[in-house]
DNA sequence: GCAAATCGTAATAGAATTAGTTACATAAAT
DNA sequence: ATTTATGTAACTAATTCTATTACGATTTGC
């Protein structure tokens, strides 16, 4: 997929937030850290909190904050806000049904990669804001 | 991401070519099955071929052919005969790198994603196309 | 040798997905 | 009230993927 980018984004907010221990930070602030417009990052957040991962304050002052511990913030719980499609994406035409390949490939194929797909989550589930948070720590301060 | 479905069809194109049991397929026949272009399954087979997984024969009567045992085709050697794009793409602008964030998130993250992708790798490493056909058969029987 | 079949690949076009941008109504703070 | 900031919609631009067309090169079979 192409894959999207959208996770790796939705990441550096959540750890800049994190960074922020609970001070409100503004989509412009975010955006800059990013490098991307402050609208992107207002829709991201929107999944984000949608996913129960952040709120936000209206006006002065206001901003982004975490709604949870960056410890409780699992990157699988990140991933899933993002509505990511499948990994292994089906083809988009469908095969010959007349023809014993094209009825049965499909399925059989994804009996393997649901569960490839399944330890790729496992992973992600394993890890947490909170590390990644600390890691950023640690490359600040072995710099 | 969006992910490709390259792949996919790469696997329908071998368990097509398996079930003939060496017997040269054209690949306007494998197209047939796929729903797809020839010239589509042409460049797939190139990509296979040059991963030593399939060898073609011109002329009447030509086609495609396994240059291997299906039991000895792992899905992951398909997988990377795709030259797929990574699972978790970075962001295509680069992040602010005064920020300590901007800095150091998308190193700290790639540990993660890195052991997820190998994850994924390795369910895929794990099941060969002999399955799969042999999956195909079993569907049918059933049906 | 000749004709037919088939591959391999390039070039291009068409689709689909994704990110970026602009705009504006709404809500909170001072 | 004014300012600041969000949330979302609408649109544009960029990117990536698939499909199509075309054609030269190679092999088979007669």
């Amino acid at each position: 997929m192409s894959a999207s980018t959208r996770f790796c984004v939705a990441v550096h907010i959540l750890a800049a937030l994190a960074l922020q221990r609970g001070k409100p930070v503004a989509s412009e602030a975010i955006a800059a850290s990013v490098g991307t417009n402050p609208a992107v990052v207002r829709r991201l957040l929107s999944d984000l909190a949608r996913a129960g991962l952040t709120r936000s304050q209206l006006g002065k002052g206001g901003g982004a904050m975490l709604a949870k511990a960056p410890k409780k913030i699992s990157l699988l719980e990140i991933y899933r806000a993002m509505d990511e499609p499948a990994i292994v994406a089906a083809p988009r035409s469908t095969p010959d049904q007349t023809c014993l390949v094209g009825r049965n490939v499909q399925p059989a194929l994804r009996r393997v990669t649901d569960a490839a797909e399944a330890a790729f989550f496992d992973a992600l589930a394993g890890a947490n804001l909170k590390q990644i948070v600390k890691d950023i720590k640690a490359d600040s301060i072995a710099a």
